[in-house]
DNA sequence: CACTGTGAATACCTTCACAGCA
DNA sequence: TGCTGTGAAGGTATTCACAGTG
C-alpha cells in the first residue's frame, strides 16, 4: 500500500487514514445503543492508542465533555461529515475481472456515500455483461460520464496507466489503484494503491524473519 | 520476566513495505533485458525518490556498484531472499465471498511463494464447492491443515474474530485481514488490514477537502 | 474527580548532501 | 568521473503527562 498525498490543509494524512475506522466502530457501538464513550473505550474498540484518537479528533474540532467522554451520535456525525459522507461520489470502476467484480458487489459502499455509477472493461467480450446490477460498458463510454469523483483501477497492471489515463481524462480526482504498478499522474490527483500480493509479500516477510531470528534461547531472570 | 525478543533484521517497517514494489519493478526491468539499472532509475520507476530506495537497499546489505549502479539480476535476488521466496508460505483463505474468491484465484501468488493450500468457509452451502481449483473445506479442516503460516480473513466483519482465532489456533503466524473489523490477537501474530471501503472513504475526504479549501481563487502580486 | 485537549518529549521516517570508491 | 552508501538534518507521527474543566 502506498500513498502520494501533499499534506496540505490541516489534518495529517495519518490522521485522515485513521478516521474510517473510527466511524466503523462508532457505528458499531450506536447499534448497541451506546450513547456515550470516553477515549480510552472508543480507542481500545478501533485498536489504537486513547491519546492518538483524541489528537486525532482534535484535528476535526472535537467536541467531548471533559470529566465524561464523548456522546456517540454527535462525534459519529462530525466524522461523517469530515469524511464528506454528507455528499455522494460518482465511483468508477475499471477492470471486470474477479477483483473488479468483487468491489462493484460490495454492499455498504453507497451507505458510506460512495455511488458505484459505472462498470468499464477494455475487453468487448466482457462488455454487456450484467455485474451487480449494472451492464458493463467500453472504455469509450468514459468521457460521456459527468461528475465522476473516484476512479477504480482493477486492470491488470499493463493496462492501469490506460485506465488512470481515461479515468483522469473523464474528470477524477482519485485513484484507488488495485493494479501492481506505479501510476503517473497530474499532482492534483491523489492516488492510493493496494496490491494484496505485496501486503502478503510483507507478511512472509515478517514469517521468515520470525523464523530465521528466534534461534536464540530466551533468558529469564 | 522477560522481555528481549531476539531483534535481528532491523529492516524498518516502512522500509519493507516498498520491498515488495521494488521486486517487481526490478523484474519487469529484467523482463525488459535490462541488466544493470541506477538508483535514480530504478526509484523513478518504482515511484520513490532514489535516496530512500538506496536506504531500503542498505539495510538489506545492498550490492550496488559505485559510479556504475546495480547489477538488476542480483539485486532482484537479493530482495527475492530477503522477502523470503526461496522458501514457500502456505496459505489459508477463510471466507468465501466474492472478495476470498477473488484472492483465490489469483495468479502469481504462487510465482512469489505463496501458496494458497486451503480455501474455508463456515456456510455448509459452501463447503464442497470448487473454487480456483479447489474444494471448499468446512472451517472444523483447520485442525488439521499442518505447516499454515499465513492466513486470510475474507469474512463478514462479524465472523472476522472467529476467523482469526481459529487461524491463530491453526497455528498461523501472520494474518491479511480484509474484513472491517479489528482483531485482538496474540502479540506475536502479525497482522495487516486492508479495507478497499476505508480506502475509498480516504479518497473521497480528498476530494471533499479540494472541493471546499479552494473556494477562493488565489491572488498572486 | 474523571476525562478531554494539548504542549513537550520521543520515536520514527525521509531527504539532503557529500565522502568515498570503482 | 558518476554513482553508491550513509551521517546529519529536517519532518512527521506517536506517546507522555498534565493542566484545565464540566
Amino acid at each position: 500500500m502506498t500513498r502520494e498525498v501533499p499534506v496540505v490543509r490541516g489534518v495529517p494524512e495519518a490522521s485522515v487514514e485513521r478516521l474510517p475506522g473510527y466511524l466503523r466502530t462508532l457505528t458499531v457501538l450506536q447499534e448497541q445503543g451506546t450513547t456515550l464513550v470516553s477515549s480510552e473505550e472508543l480507542a481500545a474498540a478501533a485498536g489504537v492508542g486513547s491519546a492518538m484518537l483524541r489528537k486525532d479528533l482534535s484535528h476535526l474540532g472535537s467536541t467531548g465533555v471533559r470529566g465524561v467522554g464523548y456522546d456517540v451520535e454527535r462525534l459519529a456525525s462530525l466524522l461523517a461529515e469530515s469524511l464528506g459522507l454528507t455528499r455522494d461520489w460518482p465511483v468508477a470502476i475499471v477492470g471486470m475481472g474477479k477483483l473488479g467484480r468483487a468491489l462493484a458487489a460490495h454492499a455498504g459502499l453507497a451507505a458510506r456515500g460512495l455511488r458505484v455509477v459505472a462498470l468499464l472493461d477494455r475487453d468487448p467480450a466482457v462488455v454487456g455483461e450484467v455485474v451487480a446490477g449494472q451492464v458493463v460498458r467500453p472504455m469509450s463510454d468514459l468521457p460521456r460520464l459527468e461528475g465522476l469523483a473516484i476512479g477504480v483501477i482493477a486492470t491488470p497492471a499493463g493496462s492501469a496507466q490506460d485506465a488512470a489515463d481515461a479515468l483522469i481524462e473523464a474528470g477524477v480526482g482519485s485513484i484507488l489503484n488495485l493494479a501492481p504498478a506505479v501510476l503517473s499522474v497530474p499532482e492534483d490527483v491523489v492516488v492510493r494503491s493496494v496490491d494484496l500480493a505485496s501486503e502478503l509479500q510483507v507478511l512472509a516477510f515478517h514469517e521468515w524473519r520470525k523464523a530465521t531470528s528466534v534461534v536464540l534461547p530466551l533468558e529469564v531472570s
